[in-house]
DNA sequence: GACGTCAATCAGCTCC
DNA sequence: GGAGCTGATTGACGTC
């Protein structure tokens, strides 16, 4: 697949945890022997692992650099010395610190691909995209998420400008109420498509 | 209870 | 330094 060229990008993502220490004892998270596999071959490690058989704030210790081209993306995943027991008061005075993973151009390209074409997932879809993609489930649906969040907005600014333009049309009917052609447009603009109707082979019946 | 959604927000990063 | 973008988190809610 021939993609746009893009200038070579890198990034570093950086778990840095605050509860490093004897607090993380309980929850810190070990990398799995799966894990370890990627990292050693030089997979994709995640940043932040949720779905997975885990809780929501998952971290691994592990320093992640991105260094991504147009059609590969190269982890150079190294383990983050742990602090010694002596700084571990220190660390554990500071709130955690939040990661953010920086996708590469391709994965979000192929993203806004599959968007583009179905607004919801399935779950083996989306586990097939994930593992297409070297992200995981929970980064696919995230993604998904923000990204229908964001259209969702942007339509409603949109809608909104228009409504500015043509303020002179009578919008609302009489009792406040949106008319029929209006909450038709509304309802058209967002497509609202749960996954488990679309699963089903539900279709809304007005397309 | 697990897992999905949306909505809002936080926070890292880039660009100006 | 602020704005904008965007991945991640949180919370409420719905479904099974």
């Amino acid at each position: 697949m021939s993609l746009p060229t893009r200038p070579l990008t890198s990034f570093l993502i950086q778990d840095i945890l605050s509860d490093l220490g004897c607090k993380s004892k309980e929850r810190h998270l070990e990398v799995q022997p799966e894990d370890q596999e990627k990292e050693s071959s030089g997979d994709i490690t995640p940043q932040t692992e949720t779905s997975e058989g885990d809780s929501s704030k998952a971290h691994y210790s592990v320093e992640t650099h991105l260094i991504a081209d147009d059609h590969e993306v190269k982890h150079l995943d190294h383990v983050v010395p742990q602090p010694p027991a002596c700084e571990e008061e220190k660390v554990d005075k500071q709130p955690p610190k939040r990661s953010r993973a920086a996708f590469s151009h391709s994965q979000v390209i192929e993203l806004e691909r599959k968007f583009s074409n179905q607004k919801y997932l399935s779950a083996p879809e989306r586990a097939h995209l994930a593992k297409s993609l070297k992200l995981t489930e929970t980064q696919v649906k995230i993604w998904f998420q923000n990204r229908r969040y964001k259209t969702k907005r942007k339509q409603l600014a949109t809608d909104l400008e228009d409504l500015d333009k043509t303020s002179s049309l009578p919008v609302l009917c009489r009792d406040g109420e949106l008319s029929r052609s209006s909450l038709m447009s509304l309802y058209q603009n967002y497509h609202y498509y749960p996954y488990l109707y679309y699963l089903a082979g539900w279709h809304p019946p007005l397309w």
